[in-house]
DNA sequence: GGCCAAGTGTGAATTGGTTCACAAAAACAG
DNA sequence: CTGTTTTTGTGAACCAATTCACACTTGGCC
């Protein structure tokens, strides 16, 4: 397990980047390190939330539960990006579960000791309001998305999403290395296994994408892209 | 058409509520006063979102419209709080539509001003972090119920919420004086209008609710409440 | 009053997607 | 290598909600 580099991280991310290198340094101080493994919670909703974290390694999944146990995933944050600024910033509970996809490594910040510092540095305020409307935008988009897409348009734009983020371009298509079960594809589209899995076969009979463990092809993008933009 | 008292509606909105008085009356020069009639568009999704608006007399529904010419409502914001604080914020397009609900005055903040206000008054970027993490949890509900509660259990939950914040008690029950039409009330739960035709009359048919011109009585709350939060 | 537009009521037909029940295939642990 | 667990594949039955089609009511307006 490699040491991360807090400082390298803290330096790239937008949210801090403007400070000076001394008042990294500081936030360093302030802040700790937590490792967490595959699948162990970091979170849970209702939890009261006193404390960000930054990923430095891993990815977190953030995601809600319902009562009849299905659950809808909201994001999965990769290297470099924060959760749980809400609960920190408002001080209230956590709104959602967040999970350790693979071995993850938080750099994590106490509400008691980065409110005063969001105090003293206005800059970073102003930035957290550009990293909080993002979120909101995101949002918008994924209620959008579920009210007013069908199950092909919203399983089609994952794909070119998975596609732009995690995708290698070869010969015959955008490759995605992805280690998602169909389960859990239908969990970040609130859709069935099933569902998914039918949807899937029907693209590869068409010639679309094709399916290999661990990882799908998509052979003609531009076809889904027009299928993730109409009914 | 009575005269609004800008001076006092900023003052009480929380946003604003620890400046000192002499900051809100340069805040008050910095801005400007518009009037809508009912039904008129303040601004569209896509439009460049170079201000933000402080509600002072009506209410303004923000709302995205889908290909097929389906209507989602997000909100209805009501006076005393702002709206497009969003794309005023980060500079970028605006994400749905605002629609004037009744004569409306709002007060109008432009980017080029606020935000280098924003930058000489770090307790307003505070409180405005405050305000967009609220957004983000209403979303977050937005999103959870849209994907796990069915037709019933939404409008159940709807119509507890007015009768919270429009409702008067009566005798009978709680009195919705509300003038939505079934459209409309469709369109805030992400439902077609026959759909909650039916379901308001099945509930009639129960003794649950009376159903007047104009208004809703809700009789049995306690029981609406119970439908709101099962499947 | 009488007309037109907007809103409401209602049933039948259709549909998109879920659920269920199982079989087959991989992946994994010992 | 072998049994166990997880994931995938698939069809049939089911269901909630939409769509469609149309009648009826109400309100506003000239």
């Amino acid at each position: 397990m490699p040491l991360i580099d807090k400082r390298a991280a803290l330096a790239q991310l937008g949210l801090f980047s403007q400070l000076e290198a001394a008042e990294r340094e500081q936030l360093l101080m302030l802040g700790g390190e937590r490792r967490f493994h595959d699948g162990q919670m970091i979170f849970q909703r209702g939890d009261a939330g006193n404390s960000m974290m930054l990923v430095l390694r891993g990815q977190v999944k953030i995601s809600i539960v319902s009562d009849e146990g299905k659950e809808l995933v909201f994001a999965l944050v990769p290297p470099g990006e924060c959760l749980g600024e809400i609960a920190l910033l408002d001080g209230q509970d956590r709104t959602a579960d967040a999970v350790a996809v693979g071995e993850c490594v938080l750099f994590t910040l106490a509400r008691s000791d980065f409110i005063p510092f969001l105090e003293r540095h206005p800059q970073v305020a102003i930035r957290l309001l550009a990293v909080l409307c993002g979120r909101l935008r995101a949002n918008s988009d994924f209620i959008e998305r579920l009210a007013f897409q069908n199950l092909p348009a919203r399983l089609a734009r994952l794909l070119l999403n998975l596609a732009a983020t995690h995708g290698s371009t070869t010969p015959a298509g955008i490759r995605i290395a992805c280690k998602l079960s169909q389960q859990e594809i239908g969990n970040l589209i609130a859709t069935s296994r099933e569902s998914v899995n039918k949807q899937l076969r029907a693209w590869r009979a068409q010639g679309l994408l094709e399916i290999e463990r661990g990882a799908i092809t998509l052979l003609q993008p531009a076809t889904l892209n027009r299928l993730a933009h109409s009914a």
